[in-house]
DNA sequence: TGTTCATCTTGACTAAGGTCAAAATTGCAT
DNA sequence: ATGCAATTTTGACCTTAGTCAAGATGAACA
């Protein structure tokens, strides 16, 4: 007999949805969450201007979001982990806006947006869970508002991992070792730095003795230097 | 006999709430809804660790929402005119995350969020109206994100008053001339640059005949150089 | 197992915008 | 009106991160 996947026994419920559905109510979410096939490295779940049919859940890899700009050049604008909800932007305008795509082997749960509205309308706990989710991602929005308004180019490094280490913990993964999905383009494009920048921090910091790099693995090795406690070190290079 | 003042015969309801809720309905959200007495230019209408209580709807006059870095350093992260919602950061956490503070003279109409709530469950157009709300917020907030990452300064200037300029239309007012209800730190602030670039820059439009600018006030002279099609203007100094 | 293409690193130079300083202007409040 | 404080403008100089170029490393595929 298949077993049916299911929120109930899905280990980043308490991520994706914390609290919000009673457990009787659980099965009604259940049967309007379409689980697709995995997406391939490189593959887009949606495009802008796609029709905004729905909203998604990462289960398994990782994905980005861009938008492109009237001169056709990349911005990312999000990287999203097992457990988080992306494509909440599309809601306004019935297409979506931005575009995501699969940086590694990734699976999603499909949420139809409409029928999630409907059973909203039933389970209030539901409905303010979504409101608490975007306004999550408000939240963090202006986060990044003042990280890329104020901050120089190794806070927003060290931000980024501090960033990805949280939410690996959240996980129940190590937060100091851990592979990061995304590439040096990806970073220095959504932190507003060349990459040549985002690389030559990357090596600084790892001669500082804060982190360890080997390619896209790091580990973290000195969480104080990197949430900013850094004195003035020119000498150490 | 007092006028009991209405989302009815509010004219900013086609920005604050089009088309979300009919006519019949309209009451029952009135009655939630208070009006709060005027806020001077300065005051705050609400501020970090306040408790979430309620969203407001700008009707007169407008405000900034600020954030304070662990440094106490100020990120500006919006400016509200007449008919814009602001406070919609605050429902996660349960309590605000940012100041509002009042640019000149305000009045809000001030919207208690868990009375929204339970309305919403019956209303499921003002739901739907309360989530595009917030799918636009997060939509603008990708926007900047590609201009503080992206842009140069001459951009980030152009595009702010091309904004302001959309919004004072989208309330009958002229695009043309209008006045800036914030200062040239705020507005510094907000696009992640200096008050002296900000000035020197108003400056130069103002030199290349794409702007009049006396203090406060602007009158755009010539939309599309503002828009980016900019040729290189070194020699017009 | 090589070949190829993309990604990443490093170095030298440049430019955009920040900082510091001071003057001019504006707007309040007395 | 008058004076004070805040805001805005302008100039000179400097720092940070971007650009360009070249090499090193790594991953994917035949």
């Amino acid at each position: 007999m298949a077993h049916h996947v299911s929120c109930n026994d899905c280990s980043l419920s308490p991520i994706c949805l914390p609290l919000a559905v009673a457990p009787a109510q659980l099965d009604e979410l259940d049967r309007i969450i379409h689980r697709g096939r995995p997406l391939k490295r490189g593959e887009h779940l949606f495009r802008a201007a796609d029709d905004f049919q729905a909203v998604y859940a990462v289960r398994s890899g990782s994905l980005k979001t861009y938008v492109l700009s009237d001169e056709g050049d990349e911005q990312v604008t999000g990287f999203y982990l097992p457990g988080e909800v992306l494509g909440m932007d599309g809601i306004s305008t019935a297409h979506h806006v931005s575009n995501a795509k699969a940086l590694e082997t990734a699976t999603v749960c499909e949420i139809p947006f409409s029928k999630l509205e409907m059973l909203s309308q039933k389970i209030p706990s539901l409905q303010h869970h979504f409101f608490s989710l975007m306004s999550n991602e408000i939240r963090s929005d202006r986060e990044l508002h003042m990280l890329l308004s104020k901050k120089n180019a190794d806070d927003r490094v060290a931000s980024l991992l501090l960033s990805m280490s949280a939410r690996h913990q959240r996980r129940g993964l190590s937060e100091r070792a851990f592979r990061l999905p995304m590439s040096r383009y990806d970073i220095a494009n959504y932190l507003g730095l060349a990459v040549e920048t985002v690389s030559r921090i990357f090596t600084r910091f790892q001669n500082n003795q804060w982190l360890r790099v080997e390619g896209r693995d790091v580990e973290i090795l000195d969480r104080g230097s990197l949430c900013g406690e850094r004195q003035n070190l020119e000498a150490s290079l």
